[in-house]
DNA sequence: CTGACTAAGTTTTTT
DNA sequence: ACTTAGTCAG
C-alpha cells in the first residue's frame, strides 16, 4: 500500500495528528516540531483523502501572518481551486466578519461598526474618567483599560462584577460607561469582537446551529494563547460534532498577561474526555545541546498542569551555549556585534542568520548603537508600528468617520487636525451638548449644520458648521468612490499633507507614511471602504515589517516577537535579575506567591532559547544603566537552571546571599582595577598593527576576546622570542589567565 | 490656539 | 535619559 502523498515525509506522530479525522484532538507541539506542517497537511488530508468539502473547514490563528502562511502552504499542497472555500483567519477577523454579516441580529451595532484599537480605547477611557469626574492620576487609564480587558476576556460584564469596596464600585461605573460610549459610537474594541460573537451565538441557538452545519472541522493554532472567550467560541463552533483539533505548547505561553489562559488546556481535557493526545517531540530546528539547555530551563517550571515533553533532535551534537558576563550594556552590545562580525568572516553565516533578543524595547538602544558604530545594518522588529503612527491614525480617522458617523473617537481625533478653529472649549461644549441631547457628538454636529444653534457663539458655530458641511459632503461620496479616492479627496480638502510637512525630516517621513497608506488604500479598489477599514484595523505590523526585510541583516527583537521565528545564531542579552525575570514579575511574586508572572518569564527564556538552530550566546552585565541611573544586577536565576554540562563561558557565581555579596565585591574591585588602567587603542583609528618581535601586540588595559573565555582585560604582556604571553583577567570568577596572543583578538575600545 | 515649559511615568502586546 | 501628557503664558 502506498503512502498518500500528503503524508509523505511526516513522522509517526505527525501522521497520527494529520489522520485523526474525527473527534477532539489535542496536539502538544514542542518548538520546531512542525506544527504548522501538521495543521496544513491535516487540512489537505481532510480535503483530498477524506473528501471533506473545503467550506466545512475552519482554521483559526492569532496572527494574520500565520493565517496567510497557512493558506499559501495549503494552496501549495492541494489543487488550488478547491481551497479558497475554506475559512482560515484570525479569531478577530473571523469574528469581525460574522458580526458584520449578522448585523441584523445586533440592534446596537450596524454593519458599519468601527473597530477600536488600544489608542482609541484609551481615548474612550479618558472620556469616561472625565465624565465621571475621576482623577486620571488615581485611576490611570491604562490600568482601567487592562482591567476592562481582563473582565471581557473572562466574559464578565459590568453587572456581573463583584463589588465589595469603593474601588470595585468605581471600576464598575467606568466599565459600564465605557461600554455605553462604545455602543453610542457604534464601535467595538478587540475584545468585543470575540465577546459579542460568543454572545450572539449564545443568544441565537438557530444561528449557531447554522454555523455548526457549515463548519464540521475546526482547527486551532497556538491554543495555549486562547483566552476564555476564545475557548467558549471554539466550544460553540465545534458543537455536537466535537471535531475540534487544537495545537499548542503551554511551555510557550507568554501572553497570559493579556488574558491567555493556560487552563484552557485543562478545560479541553475535561470537556472532551475522549480526546486524543498527541505529543510532537521531535525537533527539526536545533541540535540536541540546545534542546537540553532549553529543557533544563523549562523543566524547572512550577506549572502543575504541565505535561512534560522530551524534545529530541537527530542533530546530536552542536556548540554549547556560551554564557558571558560583560561589564556593562555597551560591552554587551559590542560583544554581540564583534561576534557577529567574526562568525560572518568565517563564512559560515549570512547577516540575516543572526538575531539579538531582549526582554524590553529599551534594551535595543545600546545594541543599535554598537551596530551603527560598526557600520553594520540591522533590522529592528516591532518598535513603532505603522498603524499606530499619528499621521496614519489621523488619516484613518477621517475615513472611519465617513464610514461610521457615530465614531466619536475618530471625530474627537480629527475635528481640529489640521487646526480649524475648534479648540478644547468648543469641543467640550459640543460633547456636553450632545450628551444632554443623548445623541452622539457627530449627530449633534449634523444638527448644527441643519440650523440648530446649540450653546455656541458665532465663531465657534461657524467653525463647527463648516466642518459639518464638509463631512456631509464627503459622506455623500462614500459609495461612489474607492477607498483610495476617498482618502485622496480628504487629503486634498483638508490640506493634510501640507500640515504634516513642517520642513523637518520627521515631517517628510510622516508625509511618506501617509502616501504609503494611500498605496494600501488604492489597492482596495473595488473592495470597498468597509473591507479596507476592517482589515486595516485588524492588521498588525508583523505583516508590514515583512516587506522591509529586503536587505538581509541581523534582527533585533523582543523575546515576545521572537515566537514562531528561528535563527541559526541567537543572542539573548540582559539575562539579569530584574530584566529577565523582569522586576515587575518578581514584585508580583512577592506580593502574591501564587502569581504565575515569574513562570511566564521562564517560558520567555525558553522561547528565546528554542529559536536557535546552531548557536546561542547568553549575556548578562556586571552593571547596567537604566533611566539615567545605574545599578548592579545579578545573573538571571534562570541561567542557573541550565545544566553545567551544556554551557560554557563565564562560570556563574554560587547563588545565595552571602556568596553573592562577596563575589560581587570581588568582581567590582577587579572591574574597577581594570578600568583604571589606561586603555590601549582608545584612539579612534587604530589600524591592526603587525606585531614586531620586540613590541607586544597587547597592552595592559586593552579589552580582548578569547574563544572560550570571552571578553577580558589585558593585565600584563611579555614577549618571549616568537611568543607573546598575555595575562588576561576574565570576569565572573574565571580569574586571570596566561594566554598565547594568537588566541586573542583585540576588542575595539 | 500655539509654543514652551514641567511633571511623571516608563514590560511584554499576535488582535 | 527620554518621551509625552498636561499646564500656562503670550
Amino acid at each position: 500500500m502506498t503512502v498518500p502523498r500528503i503524508l509523505q515525509g511526516l513522522n509517526k506522530q505527525q501522521v497520527e495528528a494529520v489522520t485523526a479525522v474525527e473527534g477532539p484532538v489535542l496536539v502538544l507541539a514542542g518548538p520546531g516540531s512542525g506544527k504548522t506542517r501538521v495543521l496544513t497537511h491535516r487540512i489537505a488530508y481532510l480535503i483530498e483523502e477524506v473528501g471533506i468539502a473545503p467550506q466545512h473547514i475552519m482554521a483559526l490563528t492569532f496572527t494574520n501572518k500565520a493565517a496567510s502562511q497557512m493558506k499559501s502552504r495549503i494552496g501549495a499542497l492541494i489543487f488550488p481551486t478547491e481551497f479558497y472555500m475554506m475559512t482560515v483567519g484570525t479569531f478577530h477577523s473571523i469574528c469581525a466578519g460574522i458580526l458584520r454579516r449578522r448585523a441584523d441580529y445586533t440592534p446596537h451595532f450596524s454593519r458599519d461598526y468601527a473597530i477600536y484599537d488600544t489608542a482609541d480605547q484609551l481615548d474612550v477611557v479618558q472620556q469616561v474618567l472625565s465624565a465621571l469626574n475621576l482623577d486620571p492620576k488615581k485611576h490611570t487609564p491604562r490600568r482601567m483599560l487592562s482591567q476592562i480587558s481582563s473582565a471581557k476576556n473572562e466574559m464578565i460584564g459590568p453587572q456581573q462584577l463583584p463589588v465589595t469596596d469603593y474601588q470595585d464600585e468605581i471600576f464598575q461605573r467606568v466599565y459600564t460607561l465605557y461600554n455605553e460610549l462604545l455602543q453610542q459610537s457604534n464601535a467595538r474594541d478587540f475584545d468585543d469582537l470575540l465577546l459579542h460573537t460568543v454572545q450572539l451565538f449564545a443568544d441565537n441557538a438557530n444561528l449557531l446551529a447554522r454555523y455548526q452545519d457549515i463548519y464540521h472541522y475546526v482547527l486551532v493554532d497556538e491554543f495555549q494563547d486562547t483566552n476564555m472567550v476564545q475557548y467558549t467560541l471554539l466550544k460553540q463552533l465545534a458543537g455536537a460534532r466535537r471535531n475540534l483539533f487544537v495545537v499548542g505548547d503551554s511551555d510557550q505561553s507568554i501572553y497570559a498577561f493579556r488574558g491567555a489562559d493556560y487552563r484552557n488546556e485543562k478545560r479541553f481535557r475535561e470537556d472532551y474526555p475522549n480526546f486524543r493526545l498527541i505529543l510532537l517531540e521531535q525537533n527539526y530546528r536545533s541540535h540536541q545541546t540546545i534542546l537540553d539547555t532549553a529543557m533544563g530551563v523549562i523543566n524547572k517550571s512550577e506549572n502543575p498542569y504541565r505535561i512534560q515533553k522530551v524534545l529530541f533532535s537527530e542533530r546530536k551534537e552542536g556548540p554549547r551555549p556560551i554564557i558571558w558576563e560583560a561589564h556593562d550594556e555597551e560591552y554587551e552590545a559590542r560583544f554581540v556585534v564583534d561576534t557577529i562580525k567574526e562568525l560572518q568572516d568565517q563564512g559560515e553565516y549570512d547577516p540575516g542568520d543572526f538575531a539579538v533578543m531582549y526582554r524590553t524595547h529599551a534594551q535595543s538602544r545600546a545594541i543599535e548603537e554598537a551596530f551603527l558604530r560598526a557600520g553594520m545594518p540591522y533590522r529592528l522588529i516591532g518598535a513603532t508600528r505603522f498603524y499606530a503612527r499619528r499621521e496614519i491614525k489621523d488619516a484613518l480617522a477621517y475615513l472611519r468617520l465617513i464610514q461610521n458617523s457615530d465614531d466619536s473617537v475618530s471625530l474627537h481625533r480629527i475635528i481640529n487636525v489640521p487646526p480649524r478653529g475648534i479648540g478644547q472649549k468648543t469641543l467640550q461644549d459640543l460633547e456636553d451638548w450632545a450628551n444632554s441631547l443623548e445623541v452622539s457628538p457627530a449627530q449633534a454636529l449634523m444638527l448644527l449644520e441643519q440650523g440648530e444653534t446649540g450653546p455656541f457663539n458665532g465663531r465657534a458655530r461657524n467653525a463647527l458648521t463648516a466642518f459639518a458641511a464638509q463631512l456631509q459632503e464627503w459622506r455623500q461620496k462614500r459609495d461612489e468612490l474607492s477607498p483610495g479616492d476617498l482618502l485622496s479627496m480628504v487629503l486634498r480638502d483638508t490640506n493634510y499633507l501640507a500640515y504634516l510637512d513642517d520642513g523637518t525630516p520627521e515631517g517628510d517621513s510622516r508625509v511618506e507614511n501617509v502616501m504609503e497608506l494611500y498605496g494600501v488604500a488604492a489597492s482596495y479598489e473595488g473592495l470597498g471602504l468597509t473591507t479596507f477599514l476592517e482589515e486595516v484595523a485588524l492588521i498588525s505590523d508583523v505583516d508590514t515589517t515583512e516587506k522591509t526585510d529586503a536587505v538581509p541583516a541581523p534582527s533585533l527583537l523582543t523575546l515576545h516577537s521572537a515566537k514562531g521565528l528561528e535563527f541559526p545564531v541567537v543572542f539573548l542579552v540582559g539575562l539579569e535579575e530584574g530584566i529577565l525575570p523582569h522586576s515587575r514579575s518578581i514584585e508580583e511574586k512577592i506580593e502574591d506567591p501564587t502569581s504565575t508572572a515569574l513562570e511566564e518569564e521562564r517560558r520567555l527564556l525558553y522561547v528565546g532559547l528554542t529559536r536557535a538552530k546552531d548557536r546561542i550566546y547568553l549575556l548578562y552585565t556586571f552593571r547596567r544603566s537604566f533611566y539615567g541611573g545605574s545599578g548592579m544586577n545579578l545573573p538571571s536565576r534562570f541561567l542557573y537552571d541550565i545544566p553545567p554540562s551544556v554551557r560554557e563561558g563565564t562560570p556563574l557565581h554560587p547563588r545565595g546571599q552571602q556568596a553573592v555579596e562577596s563575589q560581587r565585591y570581588q568582581d567590582k574591585t577587579r572591574w574597577e582595577q581594570a578600568a583604571r588602567q589606561p586603555r590601549a587603542g582608545s584612539g579612534r583609528s587604530r589600524p591592526a598593527q603587525r606585531p614586531t618581535d620586540r613590541e607586544p601586540k597587547f597592552k595592559a588595559g586593552m579589552v580582548v576576546w578569547h574563544k572560550t573565555f570571552g571578553e577580558g582585560v589585558v593585565m600584563t604582556s611579555i614577549v618571549r622570542g616568537d611568543i607573546e604571553e598575555v595575562g588576561v583577567l576574565f570576569p565572573g570568577g574565571s580569574g586571570e589567565k596566561t594566554i598565547i596572543s594568537d588566541f586573542l583578538s583585540p576588542v575595539d575600545g
